[in-house]
DNA sequence: CTGTTAGCGCTTTCAG
DNA sequence: CTGAAAGCGCTAACAG
């Protein structure tokens, strides 16, 4: 910068100043430093203007799982709306484990990132929540909830899933089973209690035996499947947590030598892209993933816009999408 | 840090000496630091250290497509190996269009990354990787090849879309069509090389109708596939080359009523993690994505070390993995 | 309309 | 074993 300066024959503030449009410089002025610019084939260092300025223009994105076709999505539309922002995206995976959850966004919170968008795991709030309020931190919790005073969007999840349930009843089915995500995740309890609450109105009884423990994992929702397809009385219906443990079960079911949706019926939250390609195609809850990302930087814009504005929580719509995996036409 | 100095009764360069552990300190003087660090909840500036030694311990990835469930495993896997090493990821989406690719590039090149991963453009060559080069940023380019001294790792494309072919042929198929993708990317150029020269060793004619250009987009591929179907004499075979594109033709074909592989076989490039789910189940061309990402980490750790070696090229084998979209058992 | 100068928070000689 | 002080590249008062 100091040469640029040089070279155009005027301060460094001027190049500053110049760059940033941040005040007025005569025609001349301005030609003779951008020219110079060209000509030095210059390149800011962004760097050193976070550390002047105090401001990175770049937002923490801390998820887990990033090849989870449903974070995709999400992750594609929070890159475009930051970027749209001018903010830079700096990643990281939490594997969903409290422990690298809270060393990524420390690092990334080292790295001044500006704000953080957090897909919060089980034991955030003992680990990464605290660090990120005692270091003021900006953040957004993005997918799932949690009881603290902090921007938070998601969507519904327990309507949809006891409208799957209730598909499946309203189609004759008693025996319907559930594969449950990672105990503790909002979503998860959520989603079992859309499962039983459904389950009651349609006057059926709850049985334990019926629940799958699928950890939001295929190979475990694979195994808890077979499990379930071992029971002296197994389900008639089963309706998956999330898109990995629709593979588990999926998987299973076929390794059995069963069909869906004429052995058994099979429901889903979580829409795939080609949901409607699979054998049979997908009944589903598809949640708004785009949106959601967009949401999370929106409320991350007006934080950061006005840290003190009272904490706002977001439910956003999922839509059932009926295709025939429920045995229906 | 100051503070932090102050509390434990010693020099910031005592504080930063510990921290680092660049130089030998004292039990004692250690212990009131680190004790200080603690009381004060100091969180390391990562910027001000970048500034003053020249380094920032990330990496900017830009890549096109982050919804791309190939390149997801791919930034999964990137993300993982760079956080082993230590990098942190800046992530930026190209949207395959070569001035977008550049403001991405810049932007990252700004922030100071030590190295770039970039999936090219076609464009790269006269927009970003010029910059780069100017700029002296660390580069390996991923996926796709280009024509320039710089390190690069992509996959075999030409001998498995050859593979692709020659099953079909051996199916007996004569007319045997190809959704190719973007036009010029190092990828779809070598796809169709494999494609021709397969044609030309099973003694088949090739014909330009039966090239259907997809640009590597679902919904061109549906439509290009719909005017193939038109064809007074239309192909009894598809070759996809691409995932995108792979559910464009299944839609399109699922539209006229037709079914895979009874009416057309179809078999394709790139896999999907269930792949095995679709009706029918697909035949395809795997990538080894993973090992991909953590390649091209593993150059540009190398490069970064010994920034005058010479530039390395590498080719990943793909494996042919055999469903029955191609219409065997 | 433009320049001088004091930092931003940290590392790293160079001296003790 | 420890400190003082000079930067890293940029911004923003404060002066003119």
């Amino acid at each position: 910068m100091a040469e640029v300066a040089r070279l155009a024959g005027v301060s460094v503030t001027t190049v500053s100043h110049v760059i940033n449009g941040t005040r007025p410089a005569s025609q001349r002025t301005r030609e003779r430093v951008l020219d110079a610019i060209e000509r030095t084939g210059y390149r800011p260092n962004t760097l050193a203007r976070a550390l002047a300025r105090g401001g990175t223009q770049s937002l923490g994105l801390a998820i887990s799982g990033l090849s989870n076709p449903y974070f995709t999505d999400v992750v594609a539309a929070i890159e475009g709306a930051a970027g749209r922002a001018g903010h830079m995206l700096l990643l990281g995976d939490t594997r969903e484990d409290p422990e690298h959850e809270l060393r990524i966004v420390r690092a990334l919170a080292e790295r001044q990132v500006d704000g953080m968008l957090l897909a919060p795991t089980v034991g955030a709030v003992e680990h990464a929540l605290p660090y990120l309020e005692s270091q003021n931190v900006p953040t957004v919790l993005l997918d799932r909830f949690v009881d603290a005073p902090l921007d938070q969007v998601g969507c519904e999840n327990e309507g949809p899933t006891a409208q799957l349930v209730e598909h499946l009843a309203s189609l004759g089915h008693t025996r319907i089973a559930m594969a449950v995500g990672i105990p503790g995740l909002s979503t998860t309890v959520e989603r079992v209690k859309g499962y039983r609450d459904a389950l009651e109105q349609a006057g059926l009884p709850f049985d334990p035996a019926l629940i799958a423990e699928g950890g939001s994992q295929r190979d475990r929702a694979h195994d808890a499947m077979l499990a379930l397809l071992d029971l002296p009385d197994p389900p008639t219906a089963v309706v998956s947590g999330n898109n990995f443990m629709t593979i588990g079960l999926l998987r299973a079911i076929a390794e059995r030598g069963l069909t869906v949706p004429d052995d058994i019926a099979l429901v889903a939250f979580d829409d795939f892209e080609w949901a409607d390609l699979f054998a049979p195609r997908l009944t589903v809850i598809r949640q708004p993933t785009a949106e959601l990302g967009s949401r999370a930087v929106e409320l991350m814009l007006s934080r950061l816009e006005d840290p003190g504005a009272a904490p706002r929580r977001e439910r956003l719509e999922a839509t059932f999408v009926h295709r025939n995996s429920c045995g229906c036409s």
